[in-house]
DNA sequence: TTTAAGATAGACAAGTCTGTCTATCTATTT
DNA sequence: AAATAGATAGACAGACTTGTCTATCTTAAA
């Protein structure tokens, strides 16, 4: 028998790699019970709901993402270089997904208008995300064109603009381009 | 009695409604048909699976779409304001739709990964789109920084990452910022 | 006027879904 | 050693899913 812990660790694992590739409505519980290999009642022992595990879901994928994307982007000294380094964590991300695009747009697609509490939770990540730009964007010289805070957004929407185009495209060209852009706009 | 192409007309005006407004696999074809108010043969007879009314729902959104797009921007000359009239576009749809976001991400973030008839009609829609600003900005300017295709691009993915944010965010915060940073790219 | 297409209502199959419940077993804590 | 927490398997309810089928009715064309 496994640990409590372990077993919620599981869940999470393989709830959370369903609900990304094969998307949240499609993943039916049975499944993952039947993949985590762990008990019904231990499942709802657990998270006391599906939209529990949703949330759960998102928390931890949030944790997750910003601690990989570290790994890559804080070795790096350059401020410039830093930023492109955003480009290429998200590049990294979509090849491995086999462009499968990003897991908290996806859920954002998928869940009821009413559902307040997931698009809390996804704009927490991705506003996060986009104060990590406008930290770095503060070391970075004077713009021709724009304000600091809109080079900022500029860069924020190309990286999301991108990510959402390579999801259907299923190819890393609009990321590339995105990515590129943003090297002439920093200078 | 109604006839057949008022049938056909009522099942994808429902289904549409229902597909963007609820979600594509959140929507039955038991609602579709109630609200429908037509009988469940009909609609098999029309259109032989869900998967076939999704593919003739995106065709027609396709056409409807860029229809009032042209509504809205066809009567402006002035090629900066032509572009602009794009965001606005946008912003409107947004608001009319309560920010349930762009129909054609939406779907793309709920068929399966093997769907590539999905995934073509909505390349296909966001690649029109995207030559439209190509052509667009073909009548502007020099820019400083950007190449033509480089400011298009860029152009695009403003939109396009205004248009996601504002799905979870539910107002229109990012795309009049990205509005107003468009202006400034266009001089 | 006969024929044929396509509308209607509704039963049905075979499966899925979420969540609850019982009953038993095991491991840890008191 | 007894008690408790939490694991297990699996039945079950009740609703929902897509797609097929029968049987009847209405309309339009031949």
């Amino acid at each position: 028998m496994k640990s409590s812990a372990e077993i919620k660790t599981t869940i999470l694992e393989t709830a959370g790699r369903l609900f990304y590739s094969q998307g949240y409505n499609s993943t039916g519980i049975n499944q993952v019970i039947d993949e985590a290999g762990i008990a019904r009642a231990s499942l709802y022992n657990h998270f006391k709901s599906k939209s529990d595990l949703l949330y759960a879901y998102l928390e931890e994928l949030d944790e997750k993402w910003f601690d990989q994307l570290h790994v890559q982007i804080d070795k790096i000294k350059d401020p410039k270089e830093k930023i492109i380094g955003l480009f290429e964590f998200r590049l990294k991300r979509q090849a491995n997904s086999q462009y499968a695009g990003c897991p908290f747009i996806k859920v954002s697609a998928e869940v009821p208008a009413d559902d307040s509490k997931a698009f809390e939770l996804i704009n927490k990540n991705k506003m996060k995300f986009k104060q990590l730009i406008e930290q770095l964007v503060q070391d970075i010289p004077a713009h021709a064109q724009l304000s600091t805070a809109e080079l900022a957004d500029t860069l924020y929407m190309l990286i999301e603009g991108a990510t959402v185009t390579a999801a259907f495209q299923k190819n890393k060209s609009m990321m590339t381009a995105a990515k590129s852009i943003a090297a002439k706009l920093l200078g």
